[in-house]
DNA sequence: AAAAAGTCTTGACAAAAGTCAATGAAATGA
DNA sequence: TCATTTCATTGACTTTTGTCAAGACTTTTT
C-alpha cells in the first residue's frame, strides 16, 4: 500500500525512513469503482487523490457536453485545485474510468504537511511544475498545430492512455467532436 | 528598486527585512527596449525575469506563424521554464511590446535561494501554483467554450492586455486569425 | 443468454473559421 | 513632418469542423 506513492517520491527526493513514516501517517488508502465519482461540480474538493492504480478523468460540463481536461492514470495526481486551495465550489467533476485504489491527503494534512515536511513542500512544487509544464506544451500545440499532429503528439506522449481510454474521450480531450478524431485517425492511416 | 517584486512578494509572504536584504542580493535589474528579444528559440534560458513595468509576450513560431502562449505586464513573470529547468534549448521567444524594466534571477541564484531561503520557496510554489490555475482555466475555456464567450473572459479576466496589445496578438493568444477575431467583435457590437 | 448501453464509423449537409486581397486609418521612426 | 510600417476591417471564396442520423459491432448488465 502506498507503493506507487513513495516509489514516485523517491525518484525526486531523498526520503528518510523517518520521514516516509511520518507523511505515510497522514495518508488515506480508498478504493473507487469504475464510473463513481470522485468529486462532483459544485461540491467542495476536499482531497488530493493520488492514483496507485486504475484511470480517473477530471471534466467540465458546457451545455450537456462534457469537455475532459485530465486523465489521470497509475502514478498521476488529481484534484480540482482551484477548490481544493480556495473551498470554493468545484467546476469540475472527477469520475473513475477503471476500478481504482487512490491515496488521499485532506486539507488539514496538507497544509501541516506543508508546515511540517520541508521535503514535502519541495515534492509539491516539482509536481505542481511538471504539470505547468505539461500543459504549456499541450496548449501550445492546441493552439499552434493541425489536429493530426497534435493527436500524433497524444500517441506518442500517452500511449497508454490510447490504449484504455475510449476514443470520443480522447476527442473531448482535444476538444473535438468523435466524428472528426475518427475522420482524421482514418486518414492518416490511409497515408501511411 | 525592486518595489513591485517585493510588493507582490509580501502579499503572499511575511518577509523580514533581513530576509527581503539576502533575497535582494540576488537580483539583477535590466532594461530592455520595445521589439528587443530577451529569449530567442534555440538559445537556453538562463533567467526568469518578473515585469516591474512594462509588457513582454512569450510565443512559439510554427510554420512561419506566431502563437502567443504568454502577455506579461507588470506584476507578471515569465521565462522559458522547460529550457530554465532542464537546460535544454529554447522552444519560445519572449520580447518586449513596450519599453520595459525588469528583475532577473538566474538559474544559479534561483537555486541557492530554493536551498537557502524557504520563503523563496514557498513563494515559488505559489506562483507556479497561481499559474497552472490561470492556464487550466484557458485551457477550459478553450476546449468548451465558443470564441464569443473565451473573448469576454479574456476583457474581463485582462482588461489592460486589451488596452495595451494590437488586436491581432490578442487573436494569437486566442489561437484565431485576426479576421476571425475581428469580425467576432462586430458581431458582439451589433448585438448590443 | 438476452437486453441494454456504449462505441466507432460513415454519409449528407450546415456552420464555423481560415485564406487571400484590398482599403483606409493609425502609429512609428527617420 | 513625411514616409513607412503596422493595424483593423471587409468581401469573396475555400477549407475545416460540427451536427444529425443510421448502422454495425462490442461490452456491460441483468
Amino acid at each position: 500500500m502506498y507503493d506507487l506513492f513513495f516509489k514516485k517520491f523517491r525518484e525526486r527526493i531523498d526520503l528518510s525512513p523517518e520521514e516516509e513514516i511520518q507523511i505515510k501517517s497522514y495518508l488515506i488508502p480508498k478504493k473507487i469503482r469504475r464510473r463513481q465519482y470522485l468529486l462532483q461540480e459544485g461540491d467542495i474538493c476536499k482531497h488530493i487523490a493520488f492514483v496507485e492504480k486504475g484511470a480517473l478523468r477530471e471534466y467540465s460540463i458546457e451545455g450537456g457536453t462534457e469537455h475532459i481536461i485530465l486523465f489521470a492514470l497509475e502514478g498521476w495526481t488529481v484534484a480540482d485545485l482551484f477548490s481544493f486551495l480556495t473551498g470554493e465550489p468545484a467546476v469540475y467533476t472527477i469520475d473513475a474510468l477503471e476500478d481504482s485504489e487512490l491515496v488521499l491527503i485532506s486539507k488539514s494534512s496538507h497544509e501541516e504537511l506543508l508546515q511540517t515536511q520541508p521535503k514535502y513542500e519541495t515534492y509539491m512544487r516539482l509536481l505542481i511544475t511538471d504539470a505547468y509544464i505539461a500543459l504549456q506544451k499541450r496548449l501550445t500545440s492546441s493552439i499552434s498545430l493541425p489536429i493530426e499532429e497534435r493527436y500524433k503528439n497524444f500517441v506518442e506522449t500517452y500511449p497508454d492512455i490510447v490504449q484504455r481510454v475510449p476514443q470520443h474521450m480522447i476527442a473531448s480531450y482535444m476538444g473535438l467532436s468523435p466524428e472528426t478524431l475518427s475522420r482524421v485517425r482514418k486518414k492518416m492511416l490511409n497515408q501511411k
